[in-house]
DNA sequence: ACTCCCGGATGACAGATGTCATGTGCGGGT
DNA sequence: ACCCGCACATGACATCTGTCATCCGGGAGT
């Protein structure tokens, strides 16, 4: 007979998170040992917890979802990652996997499939929305190098090309080299539209 | 003795609001009776089932939780209506409360607070986060006009003002004017800030 | 009647933004 | 050695955006 999976909750919304926890301690062979609200809590939790199965949400303070499974794939690589978002971006998708993830879960599918998710990365299976990996794959990579993204990201609230020259140590000039590139290259007519089109990708 | 607390719970994504339901199952005196992932979903679904308390997340398809409540609260005025969501705007608890809402619980509050909350509108009580409610009041209203507002909901994803004065059948010139003085009334320096700014507000 | 405010419009102007050609230097492949 | 992509820069140009003054007509207060 096999122990009950140790799982970590990191997610930042309290009522979400321990909400999942509720859900997850209604499954008999599932115990959840640990929860975290911030990316990088995650880590040291880990390292004092014995976990089998890490659930990490992407949008969190500190850290993003996937900054941590990184790490955890690198220091811990038999334990198991579930990736769980709102957002169903092909970028996500893609990170997620380069970072190591076994699964990748988005918030809006039936709660079934979350535990089921957890049940099936042990038995090393890879859990993914088929739809989703084959729109990763449609779309391509991220075309960016990382300076656009970066210059494209710091616009983002609306900063001006002067306000983005001295925050990025830039000439004035090349900022809007940067942009240019960006916004042709996402085939945008303009840095909102670009950064809109990035987001909806999961680029930025 | 009183019977348990009927309680309607509308929340677009599955994962979260089935968690939610457990969350709300481990509770003696409460009953989930009816879930629905819409907003235009909320009213027939109340017709259905007598229901004591709705529990509305804002950002759903089909109509915010809002509006769902505002709805309601002309149909059934005895219902409580609790609203529930990730975004602690200032502009949304005040939409709300107009809207007829008896609480405002923003998402990353402890999960106790949820059962909690639903126990007090019962009594008549209002449950609001002090802070948040502050907030509100310090801000003051939306100091946009119809027509701003939409002009600037409308550029929000990037459009040019030929995009926008075709869309909103309006002149090239009209759109620029109500642009400029929606950023000047949002202290912003273009139109991108003046989005993120409104956004951040509610008063988008 | 008078005064606001709002929706809608025009024209002029200055500054911000986007494009393009072109240049340098660095590092990685072949 | 050569080429390429990237980071970074400059200058010139055209267009887009934001501001301002000014106008009209309608409705709501006073």
């Amino acid at each position: 007979m096999s122990r009950t999976i140790k799982v970590l909750l990191a997610e930042d919304q309290s009522m979400v998170r321990e909400a999942l926890a509720a859900l997850l301690g209604l499954e008999p062979d599932i115990d959840v040992v640990a929860q975290v609200a911030r990316g990088d809590e995650v880590l040291a939790a880990v390292r004092g917890h014995d976990v089998d199965v890490a659930l990490l949400d992407i949008e969190m303070p500190g850290a993003t979802g996937i900054e941590a499974a990184a790490e955890l794939h690198r220091e811990f690589p038999e334990l198991k990652l579930v990736i769980l978002t709102t957002f169903g971006r092909p970028g996500y998708l893609r990170s997620a996997m380069e970072a190591g993830a076994d699964a990748f879960l988005v918030k809006d599918a039936p709660a079934a499939q979350l535990a089921e998710a957890i049940r099936r990365v042990l038995t090393g299976e890879r859990v993914i929305d088929p739809a989703l990996a084959a729109a990763a794959l449609a779309e391509g990579a991220n075309p960016l190098t990382d300076r656009e993204r970066e210059v494209l990201r710091a616009a983002a609230d609306g900063s001006t090309n002067a306000d983005l020259a001295t925050t990025l140590h830039l000439s004035h000039g090349t900022v809007r080299n940067y942009l240019s590139t960006a916004i042709q290259k996402l085939a945008a007519r303009n840095r909102a539209e670009a950064v809109t089109i990035a987001r909806e990708k999961g680029w930025l």
